[in-house]
DNA sequence: TAACTTTTGACATATAATTAACAAAACTGT
DNA sequence: ACAGTTTTGTTAATTATATGTCAAAAGTTA
């Protein structure tokens, strides 16, 4: 029968495939292409979702039509990271669900900071959702002197000049830069000697950093533009 | 001598490929695939970059060490759309930023709303990036009564009720969408019904819409989660 | 103006991503 | 326990995307 005892069954199915710690992905060397890296947020989402619906398992099959993908896609994305699948069962999305955390990196807790304490910036402070992945805003910086020392939430905005001290000062390895891209160059470069690893920027610049640290784009005018380039594109094609 | 004349000489010299009107992309058919379409905006934001440098013209060689692609795909791209280029010359950047801008369909405005004034909406409703592109906010509305009237820069915040009176009032066709997922799906039907084509989507929900309308994702938590990805991926590959 | 250089647009090739197919494993119902 | 069903993981085929190549066009220089 099914039951709790899924989660050890499924880790010993596949000898070959066993992954005992996440390390082993990266041993591997295995390069996971950048499109698979896109879906696997979207995974989560939706075993979340389904976990919230209270439901126990899925196949490949009915997962594909919900998220509009082809049942081969999917599991092809998965195996890329190990067989969490069982035949004539399909997966049990608690477990899937804890397995893509993992992959993810989301499974512990990540301390971030915020540059620009903007609307943006002060947005993201709000952002509950975040909290609930594990991410947690441990200060918020900007340079306008009439804006220190309000509070974002439960956080007080803080002068630049505090910057390398009090990422110095933690084991914040995350940042979200949320400046114009003129100052956005400066400031990143300060950020990767005070010791952060991964820059989430919502600055319109590509940034130049080095091989190991890791960026993270969010341009939001891009977007909007392909909006409007898709809005064009479907009026023209009547 | 090239000078003021270049832009009638692009046009010109290619029979074949000659655009009248931007609806000749469409009636081509010629489908236009979504890593080009991701591109577009890139190329446009370089294109205003070099713009304010003060620089004329620009190879597709040049373009592809500062965007850090191959002049091969530029080439590619750029032609999916027509022959802007020049032998022996390049690309004259005024004149291609303005081709892009009207096939991104940005050379005209665009009037927009926002749901949601939460810290988001507020945010993107001061985006002044987004008014430079042509993209005006009309109207911005939420559903909480305790701050209804309040201003964000310009507007005032409307009541939720006022959704279809102000835009069947008017000729919007953009929504940007930032509200809880769960809302989010009933308001866009809402909007829908409208008359609203184009949605800049916000919420965590994938939106189940009919064919002609278009709607554009920014999943900020799935942004989040693509970063720590790669920062584990980073940190296991010393 | 003629020789030489640059650079595009088009096409041909190579690489990557997606989809299809199917044997083997595990489940289900009797 | 057995027959039939489901569904995975894997490999093969297909499709899509990116890169390499080159003739022809236009620029540049002497």
């Amino acid at each position: 029968m099914l039951g709790d005892e899924r989660g050890n069954m499924i880790s010993s199915n596949s000898d070959k495939k066993k992954i005992d710690n996440i390390e082993d992905y990266f041993m591997a060397k295995k390069e996971i292409s950048q499109a698979v890296i896109q879906r696997l947020p979207r995974y989560y989402r939706y075993l979340e979702d389904l976990m919230d619906q209270g439901i126990e398992r899925i196949s490949s099959s009915e997962l594909s039509k919900r998220m509009k993908l082809t049942a081969s896609q999917i599991r092809q994305d998965l195996n890329n990271f190990g067989g969490f699948g069982q035949q004539g069962y399909g997966y049990n999305i608690k477990n899937l669900h804890d397995e893509i955390a993992k992959i993810l990196n989301i499974d512990n807790e990540h301390e971030m900071i915020i540059v620009g304490a903007g609307h943006l910036g002060q947005a993201l402070a709000n952002y509950t959702n975040f909290r609930k992945r594990g991410f947690i805003v441990k200060a918020i910086f900007d340079k306008d002197p009439s804006i220190i020392g309000k509070k974002v939430g439960e956080i007080e905005i803080q002068p630049m000049e505090k910057l390398d001290e009090i990422i110095k000062a933690s084991n914040i390895k995350m940042a979200a830069v949320c400046i114009p891209k003129n100052a956005a160059v400066k400031v990143v470069e300060q950020l990767i000697n005070d010791g952060i690893v991964g820059i989430w920027n919502f600055a319109h610049v590509d940034l130049e950093v080095p091989e190991n640290i890791v960026i993270e784009n969010v341009h939001l005018s891009e977007s909007l533009m392909r909006l409007s380039y898709r809005m064009g594109e479907s009026l023209n094609a009547e």
